[in-house]
RNA sequence: GCGGCUAUGGCGAAAUUGGCAGACGCGACGGGUUUAGGUCCCGUUGGGGAACCAUGCAGGUUCAAAUCCUGUUAGCCGCACCA
C-alpha cells in the first residue's frame, strides 16, 4: 500500500518539528558557516517570487553547509529606516512606524512559507532604538576620528524626494528612487570621509571572491588614475595655474588650458574686457541641471582674457573656461592637447583654437586632422628634444624630467568623493550631534544614547531644506553637553544605507546593550562566509559596508577588515517580456498562491529549477509540473520500496556513489538549476529498476534523501522519518562518494573520421593505445575506404581516423 | 562614446571546460489505465527521403570548436566629459 502524498500536512508538521526542536544550534566543536541574505526593505506590501528565489537560494546553501557539518549562521532582518520605507508610508498615507511593521508582519509571514532555516532569535530591525542607538554610536567615533565633518556646497538634491542625495545614488542623473532629475543645492551637509579609504577599498578587493562585475564596478567607481601636476605660470602675474594630466607626454602639444566654471579661481581669471561674459556663463552654468549638463552634446565656453606660459617652451596659452571640466576632480584645470584628446578637439574647432600633433603613428607629420589621434603607440614629433622618441619610452621619463625641472610633481587622483550622509528626512536615525555657539559641533554624550527619533504627526519633508523634525523646538533646543549654554540638535537624519552597513555584525550579538557588539562573538561568527543577493547594491550597500568594516578595524572594536568573503548575485526574475516585476507595472507574481496549490518543498525547487541561480529569468509557471510530479514520484518510489528489503546489487552501489558525485559536484558550481536536472535523471533510472527488482534498496533511497534535503526539506525529513529514522536528516553527513567504487572497467568512447562520430564502442580502462586504435578500426571498417593520414587516440576520450 | 555580459530545438535550458550537441523539464503528438475529465503509466519529439546539415552571422586555428582567436550583428547591463 502506498502512502498518500500530502504536502499541507507534511510542511505543517515539520515546521512545527522543527520549532520545537531546532535543527541548527550552536555547538562549539562545529566550525562556523555564516550565510548572509541581503535583508528587505519593508517598503511594499510583500515578496515576489523573485525576492523568493534569493532566499530559496540561501536556504539550500546554509542547509547544504549545515550538513557538511557547520554551525550555520543564518540570519533575517529588516531595513526598515530611510527612504523606500518612508516613500510608501507617505503614498499610502499612514505613519512609517505603522506601515513599517505591518509590512514587516506580512513578509516574515511569507519569508516563512520558505521553511529556511532563520534563526529568528538574531532578527534586527534597523529602526528599532536598540538598533539604532549603536548606528549612532558608530557615527560619533567616526566623528570623533575627524571621518565624519560639516560642509556647506552644492550637493546632489531630489526635488521630488526633498533631499540631498550622495553620488551613488544618482543614475544617469536622476535619483535612484524615484527617477526624478536631480539638481544642485546648496546646502550644509554632514560628510563622510570614505575618500580616505579609497586606496585600502580598491586593493583589498583582490582578497576577496566576488563576481568579477562586481569588483570591475566598484573599481571603476572609485576611479584611481596615476598622474602629474603641473604648474604654468600666469602672464603678467606673480601667480600659478596647476593643472592634473594623465598624458604628460603630450605637454608640447597643449594649447590651451580650460578650468571649470565652478572653480574659485575662475571669476578671477577674468580680464576687465571678459569678466561680464565670464561671469554670464558661470551664472548659466549653475542654472544648469546634471541631466542637462550630461546630455549637452555640444562644448561651451568662455575665454578670460587670461593667458598661462608654457612649462617648456614659454609660448602664451589661452586659459579658457568651460562646463566640461569638473572642479572636484584633479585641480579643476586642464592642459588641453586637442591633437590627442576627443573632448579637447571638439573644443578646439568650436573655438578655432591651434591644433598641435604631438605624436604620429610613423613619426611622420600630419598636419590636416580630422578628429584626434587617442592610440597610445607612436613616435613624439613637435616636441623639441622629445622628437624621435617612443611614446612608450617617454611616458616613462617624462614625469621625470618634469619632477627634475620643478614644475610638476606625480599625482594620484580618485573619482571617488567623500560620501554625502544627511537626509533632510523624517525617517532615519536623527545624527547624534549638538550645535553649541561656543564649542560649535559636539556629539551627543554616549551614555545619552540612543538619540530617539521624536514622534511626529506630519511628518512630511519640507521645500526648505530642512528635516521635519526640525520644527519641534523642544527637541531641538538643548544644552551643550561641554558649556552647558543653549544649543540645537542636528535635525537631518542618515541615510537609508546607514544601518545597512553594519547590520550583519549585529545578528550574532543582537541583544548587546552595553557594545554594538560583543569583541569575541563578533570576531567568532564573522565575516561571513556566503552574502546571497541581486547585483543592484554593487557600489552602493556594498561599498559602504566595506568602508564600515575598515573604519571599525581601524579603531580596534573588530579583527577582520573585509565583511563578506564571497558574494554572489542571483539573477531577477521578471515578468513577462522581461518587465522588471513591481507594484506600479502591475506584474507582480506572488509565491503565497503558489505554495498553497502546490507546497513548499515543490516551489522551492521550480525557482531553482528555472534557470542558472545567476542569470536573468522570465517568470512563468510552465515547468512547475515537472517538478511537482518529480517530487510525487520520488515519494512514491520510497514509500513502495520501504518494506520490500531489497538488498543492494553492486550495479545499484556503483549507482548510488555516482549520484552523490555528480550532485555534490554541482552543488560545489552553485549550478543549482543542474542539480535537480540529475536528481530527475536518477531518479528515473532508479525508478525504471525497480521495475525489475520490485524496489529500491533502503540505503539507496536514504542517501538520495539526504541529497534531495536541502531542495525540499519537508518532503525530506518525513520520508526519513518514514524510513524509521528519529532524529532529524539534517543531522546526517552529506554522504560521501569513493572514486573506487565509480571506476568502470570499461569506458565507451566515440570512433571518428575527420572528428565526425561513426560509432561507440567499449574499451577496456586500460587498453593500450594500438589496441583501441584497433578495436576503432573494426568498429568502422565499412567508412575506412580512403587513405588514412593519421591516427588519434586519446585516453578514454576519443579515436580518431584522418583521411584524405 | 568607453567597458562588460549574453546569443544553442516550439519553450526553460544541458554539455565533465577543446572530444558523441540538445541531458533534465515544459509543451506537442500517439498509446494505455479510467464510465468520462483530471491524475498516473508507456512511447515519439532539432531539420532532412538519405548521405548529411545544424549552437546569431563571416572567417581562422585544430585530428577535433557551442567552447579558443579575428571581424561582425543584435540584445541586456555598467560608466558617462574623471583630463
Amino acid at each position: 500500500m502506498t502512502i498518500p502524498f500530502n504536502h499541507k500536512a507534511i510542511e505543517k508538521k515539520w515546521r512545527e518539528n522543527w520549532k520545537k526542536k531546532p535543527i541548527n544550534v550552536y555547538d562549539e566543536k562545529k566550525q562556523k558557516y555564516y550565510c548572509l541574505d541581503m535583508f528587505p526593505y519593508p517598503s511594499s506590501n510583500g515578496l515576489h517570487v523573485g525576492h523568493w528565489r534569493g532566499y530559496v537560494i540561501s536556504d539550500v546553501w546554509s542547509r547544504y553547509k549545515l550538513m557538511q557539518g557547520h554551525y550555520v549562521i543564518h540570519p533575517m532582518g529588516w531595513d526598515a529606516f530611510g527612504l523606500p520605507a518612508e516613500n510608501y508610508a507617505i503614498k499610502m498615507g499612514v505613519h512609517p512606524v505603522k506601515s513599517t511593521s505591518e509590512n514587516i508582519a506580512n513578509i516574515k509571514r511569507q519569508i516563512n512559507d520558505i521553511g529556511a532555516l532563520y534563526d529568528w532569535n538574531m532578527e534586527v530591525n534597523t529602526s528599532d532604538p536598540q538598533f539604532y542607538k549603536w548606528t549612532q554610536w558608530i557615527f560619533i567615533q567616526m566623528f570623533r576620528k575627524g571621518l565624519a565633518y560639516e560642509k556647506e556646497f552644492p550637493i546632489n538634491w531630489c526635488p521630488s524626494c526633498k533631499t540631498g542625495l550622495a553620488n551613488e545614488e544618482i543614475v544617469h542623473g536622476r535619483c535612484e528612487r524615484c527617477g526624478a532629475e536631480v539638481t544642485k543645492k546648496n546646502l550644509r551637509q554632514w560628510m563622510l570621509k570614505i575618500t580616505k579609504y579609497a586606496d585600502r577599498l580598491l586593493g583589498d578587493l583582490d582578497k576577496l571572491d566576488w563576481p568579477e562585475k562586481v569588483k570591475k564596478m566598484q573599481k571603476d567607481w572609485i576611479g584611481k588614475s596615476y598622474g602629474m601636476e603641473i604648474d604654468f605660470l600666469i602672464k603678467g602675474k606673480n601667480e600659478r595655474i596647476t593643472v592634473y594630466t594623465t598624458r604628460v607626454e603630450t605637454l608640447y602639444g597643449v594649447t590651451f588650458l580650460v578650468i571649470s566654471p565652478e572653480h574659485t579661481l575662475a571669476a578671477k581669471l577674468a580680464t576687465k574686457e571678459n569678466r561680464e561674459a565670464v561671469e554670464k556663463y558661470i551664472l548659466d552654468v549653475s542654472m544648469k541641471s546634471n541631466v542637462d549638463r550630461l546630455q549637452a552634446k555640444k562644448k561651451t565656453g568662455v575665454f578670460t582674457g587670461n593667458y598661462a606660459i608654457h612649462p617648456l617652451n614659454q609660448k602664451e596659452i589661452p586659459i579658457w573656461l568651460s562646463d566640461y571640466v569638473l572642479a572636484d576632480h584633479g585641480t579643476g584645470v586642464i592642459m588641453c592637447v586637442p591633437a590627442h584628446d576627443d573632448r579637447d578637439f571638439e573644443f578646439a574647432k568650436k573655438f578655432n583654437l591651434p591644433i598641435i600633433p604631438v605624436i604620429a603613428e610613423d613619426g611622420e607629420k600630419n598636419e590636416s586632422m580630422t578628429k584626434a589621434y587617442t592610440d597610445v603607440s607612436g613616435i613624439m614629433i613637435n616636441s623639441g628634444e622629445w622628437n624621435g622618441k617612443k611614446l612608450s619610452v617617454l611616458k616613462q621619463e617624462a614625469p621625470m624630467i618634469i619632477e627634475k625641472r620643478g614644475f610638476g610633481r606625480k599625482m594620484v587622483n580618485y573619482k571617488l568623493r567623500d560620501w554625502v550622509f544627511s537626509r533632510q528626512r523624517y525617517w532615519g536615525e536623527p545624527i547624534p550631534i549638538i550645535h553649541c555657539p561656543h564649542c560649535g559641533n559636539v556629539s551627543v554624550p554616549e551614555e545619552e544614547l540612543p538619540l530617539i527619533l521624536p514622534k511626529i504627526e506630519n511628518y512630511h519633508p519640507t521645500e526648505t531644506g530642512e528635516s521635519p523634525i526640525a520644527n519641534i523646538d523642544e527637541w531641538v533646543k538643548c544644552k551643550c553637553p561641554i558649556c552647558s549654554s543653549e544649543a540645537k540638535r542636528e535635525t537631518n537624519t542618515m541615510p537609508q544605507w546607514a544601518g545597512s552597513s553594519w547590520y550583519f555584525l549585529r545578528y550574532v550579538d543582537n541583544h548587546n546593550d552595553v557594545e554594538f557588539v560583543s569583541r569575541k562573538k563578533v570576531n567568532q561568527y564573522l565575516p561571513v562566509d556566503m552574502y546571497i543577493g541581486g547585483v543592484e547594491h554593487a557600489v552602493l550597500h556594498l561599498l559602504y559596508s566595506r568602508f564600515y568594516t575598515k573604519f571599525l578595524y581601524d579603531i580596534g572594536v573588530i579583527d577582520f577588515d573585509e565583511p563578506f568573503q564571497r558574494l554572489f548575485n542571483q539573477g531577477m526574475i521578471t515578468g513577462e517580456n522581461d518587465i522588471k516585476m513591481s507594484k506600479t507595472t502591475g506584474n507582480m507574481v506572488s509565491p503565497d498562491d503558489l505554495v498553497r496549490d502546490y507546497g513548499c518543498d515543490s516551489l522551492r525547487m521550480y525557482e531553482l529549477f528555472i534557470g542558472p541561480p545567476e542569470v536573468d529569468v522570465e517568470w512563468n509557471e510552465r515547468g512547475i509540473d515537472g517538478v511537482s510530479r518529480f517530487i510525487k514520484r520520488f515519494w512514491k518510489l520510497a514509500m513502495d520500496s520501504k518494506d520490500v528489503n531489497v538488498l543492494p546489487t553492486s550495479e545499484m552501489i556503483k549507482i548510488r556513489h555516482h549520484l552523490i558525485h555528480d550532485i555534490t559536484c554541482r552543488m560545489e558550481k552553485f549550478s543549482l538549476n543542474t542539480v535537480i536536472s540529475t536528481f530527475m535523471k536518477y531518479n528515473n533510472k532508479l525508478i525504471n529498476l525497480s521495475k525489475k527488482t520490485k524496489g529500491i534498496d533502503r540505503g539507496t533511497i536514504e542517501i538520495f534523501t539526504k541529497l534531495l534535503a536541502p531542495f525540499v526539506p519537508h518532503v525530506a525529513e518525513e520520508i526519513w522519518e518514514q524510513y524509521g529514522n528519529t532524529e532529524t536528516v539534517f543531522h546526517e553527513k552529506w554522504p560521501k562518494y569513493s572514486e573506487e567504487i565509480m571506476k568502470d572497467d570499461t569506458v565507451r568512447i566515440p570512433v571518428q573520421i575527420n572528428g565526425k562520430t561513426k560509432a561507440v564502442i567499449s574499451i577496456e580502462n586500460n587498453i593500450s593505445k594500438d589496441d583501441a586504435l584497433a578495436q576503432g578500426r573494426n568498429a568502422i571498417a565499412e567508412h575506412l575506404t580512403g587513405n588514412v593520414v593519421k591516427e588519434i587516440y586519446v585516453s578514454g576520450k576519443i579515436v580518431n581516423f584522418v583521411m584524405r
